[in-house]
DNA sequence: CATATTCTGAAGCGCATGCTCCAGAATGTC
DNA sequence: GACATTCTGGAGCATGCGCTTCAGAATATG
């Protein structure tokens, strides 16, 4: 059942769209980027941009789903690869890898925490993907210790990564990657 | 040397105006905090607060010198008294309640992250402010551990402490309550 | 009281914001 | 080729932004 409506289809990709707007989102901010850097990245007028997406914070919203979707690939499949303590080390090592692959920009979503306090959608959808890394911390570790020892772990992992983006959005790499050391030396004495 | 300059005197305390900054800052956003929002919260307008403080950036760094003088006092004397793994514990226990306190808002610094990430004297300003809480752990965790057991310790706090604050932000009270506890007790393990 | 200095409210500067509207171009179906 | 439908660029809306300007009120010194 894909037959195609009548009138002159989009002339731009989806995907390729929001992959420019996580890239700008990520960057400068929710709030700091306007619909006019959002026009000139993405290569569309804002009549198309609107047309397609509804709304800046729609545009947002998915932007996050894309964005969700890469780290999966890039950095929880690391903690679902083999499990265990060693797999929460080798998903820090990715952390480190992935930070300084995009420019020390930290996270997209710790990014939007003073964001999401002013806007339930977006607080709701932030929630949702903390539970994501949260759960899959969790999965890693099961059978490494007692439930309770597992769950506050996995707490332990979250916050101080969540720091760690935070403080690599306007650090030094050198300190950002030294604190990372710290995280993964202590995960690892739990072996 | 306290000779009184002719003219008119000022009409209002600076500190308590600094106060109602580092309030408004804190709880709406550095960006999202406008001057017109100043003008109504300080009840000063805005000539008198260009003509007092000079810009708005200047207005935040000596926000933020106000309020790092609160965090030293309510915060980081927990670390000073004692020392040792014990304060460490009570820094995080009176971290609990500051944030409870201060209505789940996080850290003022900690939310300008993106902002400094593009203004090179707020970034200066928040590296200060870091080093200085660092600072704070090494010198409460020196002699519980080797030099550079130490500094990891004390980087895994400062990393989960500002990873609790950002996500404080925008989570319910309960979940960060437990964030906390889980780091408590991992730091008890130390002991 | 005269004078010099400072503070203050209101008005306004140019510019950017998120979003909408609309005429016309583009491309599908029949 | 006719038609229905959708996309697109540009102009424009009301609003808000950080900041400045200025005349006049207020208050110190001498």
């Amino acid at each position: 059942m894909t037959t195609t409506t009548p009138g002159r289809p989009r002339s731009f990709d989806d995907e390729t769209v929001l992959d420019a707007a996580v890239d700008l989102f990520w960057e400068r901010g929710y709030k700091e980027t306007s619909t006019r850097d959002l026009e000139r990245a993405l290569g569309l007028s804002q009549s198309s941009l609107y047309n397609a997406f509804g709304s800046k914070q729609a545009l947002l919203l998915a932007a996050i789903d894309r964005y969700e979707t890469a780290v999966k690939r890039d950095l929880l499949d690391h903690l679902a690869a083999g499990g265990g303590i060693g797999a929460v080390d080798r998903f820090l090592e990715a952390l480190a890898g992935w930070l300084a692959g995009s420019g020390m920009r930290g996270c997209l979503v710790v990014s939007l925490m003073t964001t999401a306090r002013e806007d339930p959608a977006i607080a709701a959808r932030v929630a949702a993907y903390r539970g994501a890394i949260r759960d899959a911390l969790c999965a890693a570790l099961d059978g490494t210790a007692p439930r309770a020892e597992v769950q506050a772990r996995a707490d332990l992992v979250l916050a101080a990564s969540f720091g760690v983006h935070a403080i690599a959005r306007a650090a030094p790499a050198e300190e950002v990657m030294r604190i990372i050391e710290s995280i993964r030396h202590q995960v690892r004495t739990w072996d």
